[in-house]
DNA sequence: TTGCAAGTGACAACCATTTTCAATAAGTTC
DNA sequence: GAACTTATTGAAAATGGTTGTCACTTGCAA
């Protein structure tokens, strides 16, 4: 059964503050310093649950972490996050997934998924 | 300077076995069984320099762990990968790359890159 | 209010990968 | 070949993100 607890609120509400990707380390550190520390524990758990609900999306960066974050979308879609500071932007391709299905049969694979994630240097950033 | 020692040519012998990705450790494991082990700290150094070189593809799998083969092709391109066996195929697509840097430079991102792999199950795999 | 299963969190355990560092061996140079 | 320089090796320890453990706490239904 799902409860609702002030620790799984207050991850919430640090996710709901905008399009980032946030690590779960990024997520404990926000939370000590708004003063609703969280165990560090606490907030995987929570993540994964999330993820599973599908409420928050993952990616793992190309250095091996994962990053985390509220998604918009409730339907299939890849992110176009940046390196510096995770703003992302929500991303579909209509061509991509037709794309990876053709192949799939191509090469006689079944149960085929894919993952995709585009990074890069926001405007932001990149001026800084 | 590169050097020819026993080990790079044992590592590369195995990888030369099979369009199969392998992880350091599975590469360790034929290794051995093939009484010609190696550290796994030099596996993992050699496949890093190989990789550096451009002779092998790295894919990093759903589950965190990186697996390695020999690439033939010497220019961009993903894969498509068995989830159970490894064996995989390289593919491209013009498409998805063109999709790619329209969705950068909509957003204006700069230096953008993407990962994408298909994950699946060979016919081989499906069948058993 | 009570009972109890879901949830929490400090800490230990995991596990892939990296670092350390002393010992070894490739490829010169004499 | 012998001596030498330096890349390479590998066992063991360290790292770092993530998960497991388990006693304690707390939401919430009865």
């Amino acid at each position: 059964m799902e409860r609702r607890t002030a620790q799984r609120r207050a991850i919430l509400e640090v996710l709901e503050g905008g399009q980032v990707f946030l690590s779960a380390q990024d997520l404990h550190d926000r939370l000590r310093s708004k003063r609703r520390s969280v165990g560090l524990t606490t907030v995987y758990r929570n993540l994964q649950s999330l993820v599973e609900q599908g409420v928050v999306d993952v990616v793992r960066t190309p250095v091996g972490e994962s990053k985390y974050r509220l998604c918009s979308k409730d339907f299939h879609h890849h992110h176009l996050v940046c390196r510096q500071c995770g703003v992302s932007v929500e991303v579909e391709s209509p061509e991509v997934e037709k794309w990876a299905s053709v192949i799939a049969r191509d090469h006689g694979f079944s149960d085929v998924t894919h993952e995709l994630e585009l990074f890069g240097n926001c405007t932001q950033c990149e001026d800084a």
